[in-house]
DNA sequence: AATGCTATTATTAGCAT
DNA sequence: TATGCTAATAATAGCAT
């Protein structure tokens, strides 16, 4: 593909791998945007160069598509039968949300999303505490406060199984919402939103660290 | 670069359209695993289907590179005061993890490991039945086999809290890796975060959207 | 939904800037 | 570190399967 054919495997040259990536990446970002335009699909990269930095292409920008997908839910569930054929009003859908996420608004709600989800797994951690005091009151327990028990496990587990979701669904939008190096508009909102995000989440990688040193 | 030229607009024929889909992205994903060999660097690509399944592609497979982010974890907070410089050996290292993974596995171990959290959602979701089963057989229960379904509930709740940790911290190393100016030492671990959550997502997303369709 | 064929267009390797 | 040039290689549109 170029003045003579060269070998898939890594270019040994530091200088020339270098040129390599850049010259590739570009290309490798063209091929995304024209495939996320020809089909209307969402597409996100991200590359690290040879020198560690990131790249990234997404697209395209995306609270409206988020929003629309939580939304197209029900209508997922009522198409039963369907296990491995794509209904074609699905689909149809998907392009409108594609169409229609170039005047997207603000990022602020997956910020709010998350710190929900956050929430409800405190007042979860809370019911526990809870159900431990009733544990030590009575040796016996009537059925009426067993199903109780239970119901509100089988509830709190449902919701974050729920909440779980909606994050993974948050993060592939946020991935999709990178800044695209191929034309895209809201580079500067997105970046702003994910600055917040970060900061919301500090926290959390912290507990994770610490949980590790004191295991 | 066919028969004839395209425009680059939304292909109209939906069969085209996925067929069109189906051939690009298979090139798509060619040209990332091109560029992640020619230039040793690490990639992520999720895309979406016109019929909204999620494909994706990640190179290289995160095992090999997480099991070094957890031996090089001491030495991060050490490393934390240096912060926009570019040091040349964490380049190599950066190679080195790329062409050891090379031997890896592969990817279907990284799937392998989410079904396994998503198997253990749905052996918590068996334990529900099985309680239910206990609490119409006993109007009265033993406390040692309350304390055994609110231990189940918690663990359940814990896993679940845990994947959720996992993911937002992913999303954070992300955040991260967006500004060139912290840390380098760290990128290489980040991108590997990063290649899970993505490979992650494109399979929950999968299952997600199957659970909906049996339901 | 994916693959093989192949005429045609698109990408890019090497070099210079 | 990135871009322009251009010969040479690689991807793919349309069609059939």
């Amino acid at each position: 593909m170029g003045r003579r054919k060269i070998e898939i495997e890594i270019v040994k040259d530091p200088n020339t791998r270098q040129v390599t990536f850049s010259k590739r990446r570009t290309g490798l970002f063209k091929k995304a945007n024209e495939l996320s335009i020809l089909c209307g699909v969402e597409i996100a990269i991200v590359v690290f160069s040879p020198g560690n930095r990131p790249y990234s292409f997404g697209h395209p920008g995306i609270n409206v598509v988020a929003a629309k997908y939580l939304q197209q839910e029900p209508e997922l569930s009522d198409s039963l039968g369907n296990p491995s054929s794509d209904a074609p009003d699905i689909e149809k859908l998907n392009l409108k949300l594609v169409e229609a996420s170039s005047d997207a608004p603000g990022i602020e709600k997956l910020n709010l999303e998350l710190t929900e989800v956050l929430t409800q797994i405190q007042e979860g951690e809370k019911q526990n505490e809870t159900h431990d005091e009733i544990l030590k009151q009575d040796n016996v327990m009537k059925l009426s406060e067993l199903k109780e028990l239970r119901d509100s496990y089988k509830e709190l587990h449902d919701l974050v199984k729920l909440r779980l979701s909606d994050i993974e669904i948050s993060v592939c939008m946020m991935l999709l919402a990178q800044d695209p190096v191929v034309g895209i508009k809201e580079k500067s909102i997105i970046s702003a939103c994910l600055s917040e995000t970060l900061f919301g989440m500090s926290h959390t990688v912290k507990t994770k660290q610490e949980r590790k040193q004191y295991q």
